[in-house]
DNA sequence: GCCACACATACCTAAATGGATATATGTCTG
DNA sequence: CAGACATATATCCATTTAGGTATGTGTGGC
């Protein structure tokens, strides 16, 4: 597992992420969204493209840029095996409650 | 808030929490298990403890540390909202777009 | 009380890296 | 082709931090 986890640590890369949920997106479009200077977005965005984590498509002059879920994949199903741990964390909290999970500490990343 | 992906991008704080999938262990049963020196064992598992990433119950003069879901958990529904991303290429999706996942539903254990 | 054991912390050093500024590469328009 | 526009890279710097060694704190057995 080439370190998802180490991209993923980096704040500044989760917000790139998280604009490009929207979309396919220019390098300025992102600077805008994100407020980081320019030479900053494409320095992390060229380590998300090293790591397959992004591709490029090129258009006039602009590059376009979109999220390849390969290796968030990865990440997700490392974590998967740690669901049990939160489960029951949760059933015990719950305990008489059957009912499916209300939204509980819903919180964005 | 403790930034979760960033405890999980070290390989050694990985190791500990893989080592702890299989129960409630003890400092030097980590010792071993993950062949780091004690005092790295323990620095990680403080940054882990303060995190709340895991919790430590003492023992005599043992402190056996197990894992706490709820930081995990964090990261991993955050990863949801990229679902859409990997679940592309593997079949057509419908127009009915992957919308923000509500609380992941539950897996039997 | 003393000593061995189990673990935690203090301190230091070396390596990694994010962000800023400056500059280079590449592309479009006229 | 010049010059604006879009993005990439180069270089420097400051901060963070993992990991090692030495030592401190706490517990149990005799």
């Amino acid at each position: 597992m080439a370190d998802v986890f180490q991209l993923l640590a980096e704040p500044s890369r989760r917000h790139l992420l998280e604009a490009l949920r929207e979309g396919e997106q220019s390098v300025n479009d992102l600077v805008v969204r994100t407020r980081m200077t320019q030479p900053s977005v494409s320095k992390q965005l060229r380590i998300l493209r090293d790591s397959g984590m992004v591709s490029l498509r090129p258009v006039g002059r602009q590059h376009l840029y979109s999220i390849q879920g390969r290796s968030l994949r990865e990440a997700s199903e490392w974590l998967s095996y740690y669901e049990q741990f939160w489960q029951e964390g949760l059933d015990r909290m719950d305990e008489a409650l059957q009912r499916p999970p209300r939204a509980r500490t819903r919180r964005k990343a």
